[in-house]
DNA sequence: GCAAAAGTGTTAACTGTACACCCATGT
DNA sequence: ACATGGGTGTACAGTTAACACTTTTGC
């Protein structure tokens, strides 16, 4: 069976070769971009169908998952060294029914020469991003779709298999994280406000903050440098611009904003 | 090549049917135990080797990632219904390497007509598990091992491929969560004084803590249920007994004890 | 009675919340 | 001038940390 694709793939042209890629596992990721105050999450539109789905791919052979990861990230968007990081491991058996493939065969969204290798059963690791909504200037579909788009949290398409769920997962586990460690690297322009970060956490918390507060808790952990600049041509009193400071964030990636023992 | 396994399973009866599991995919479970104020780690010893392993097992193709996780840990400890958490999908190339099997073969370890199975790149999907050290009578080997015992995690021994590295990663999957959510149940008797959850924490965290405030913040997280009843036959004072709220743990787990923002 | 472990209480320092006030900019 | 967004300050409430005192038990 495993010689068939390999044959096949020799011949029409495959965009990957089954042989080389990790057998029933795939990455997928969950793009999240914040864009005139709202978070986005990249989607690709699959050929001839309706359903939308995450970036995904598979897991060469002799490539590192996270690598993997990156590289779709890579693929869709242009960006590289972004923060990725993974956060779930989704194996129920009914996430990938066996008819799917067949389906997708008949709409003509699969080459028929792939039927068999999307119809094991998958495994998929979910890695979440969070990058700068404005320097993804053109995300590029895959072979398997047609249309690369950003969408609102909350007012995704209809989503392929679980990768609804998986949008959910993704979504609270960055709120976790919001509470506990810092967020917005990668995320913001390399220089902002704090009315910007400040919007970024709103929209991830779906929740109003106060703003003098909000500053004075942000400037204690110690993770933002001011850059003396200022945000000019705005219709009001020019902002004054931060930059994250990278060692004390990464230290507060991994250590967390408080010590509670 | 998974036909000719498929033969050597059906004459040499072996443990399981490569052909009815996930390929290159396992799970690992770190299993911490707590027992004389010490945290421990279940550990197999492979047969032959001098080499020791976490308990781990395949994914059969019908079977969900986590009850996988829980079928493994149920056949080392005989436990059912316990706290076990996905805490991440272990995937470098280096961490399978080839010639492992060719070795385990030399050393008699591992059936022959298994080799070509563990010679597969191997994706691992890491859980942890807290269970109560006095529940798990007699610990089980597996058929690849000989023995099945627990070790302080300050003193663990040689262990096989990353496993070092997948237990370090558990343990600060744990320090981490002991600061937000609540943690215990499972890991202690179902009735508890306040000194041994304090022990418990003290542990985990390496670090003294003053019991008197340790007593307060703990009560006001609202999971704790006093008993009425005391621990006698101590030396000194009977210490009050305490029992975990199930529906507020689980809350408290969901949420996270403080909401920050 | 004493040492050690456990329960309860007090206070001062710190942190968070809810505001008030002032400044800069475009209309 | 004034509406609006932005920077800084303050006072009160709530929480945490440090430490004292009392109770119980075995020797």
């Amino acid at each position: 069976m495993l010689l068939c694709i390999f044959t096949a793939n020799a011949c029409m042209d495959l965009p990957f070769d089954p042989d080389q890629c990790q057998p029933g596992l795939s990455v997928d990721c969950v793009i999240f971009g914040f864009h005139e105050n709202d978070l986005k999450v990249l989607l690709l539109k699959l050929l001839q169908g309706n359903e939308w789905a995450l970036p995904g791919g598979f897991v060469f052979l002799d490539e590192n998952l996270d690598r993997a990861a990156i590289r779709v990230l890579h693929e869709r968007t242009g960006l590289e060294k972004i923060f990725l990081q993974q956060f779930h491991a989704f194996g129920q058996v009914e996430r990938s029914p066996v008819t799917h493939a067949a389906r997708l065969v008949q709409e003509h969204s699969l080459h028929p020469g792939l039927q068999s290798w999307f119809e094991q059963r998958f495994i998929t690791i979910g890695y979440y991003a969070l990058v700068e909504y404005s320097q993804v200037e053109k995300p590029q579909p895959d072979y398997f779709s047609e249309t690369c788009a950003w969408f609102p949290v909350r007012g995704l398409p209809h989503l392929m298999l679980d990768h609804q769920a998986i949008i959910e997962r993704a979504l609270q586990t960055v709120r976790f994280q919001l509470k506990y460690q810092p967020i917005g690297l990668n995320l913001l322009p390399e220089k902002f406000t704090m009315p910007e970060l400040q919007a970024l956490y709103e929209t991830l918390l779906d929740q109003k903050l106060d703003r003098r507060n909000f500053q004075r808790k942000m400037l204690s952990y110690d993770v933002l440098i001011r850059t003396g600049e200022f945000r000019q041509g705005g219709a009001h009193k020019a902002p004054v611009l931060y930059a994250f400071d990278p060692v004390n964030y990464e230290q507060a990636l991994r250590n967390g904003f408080r010590s509670v023992w």
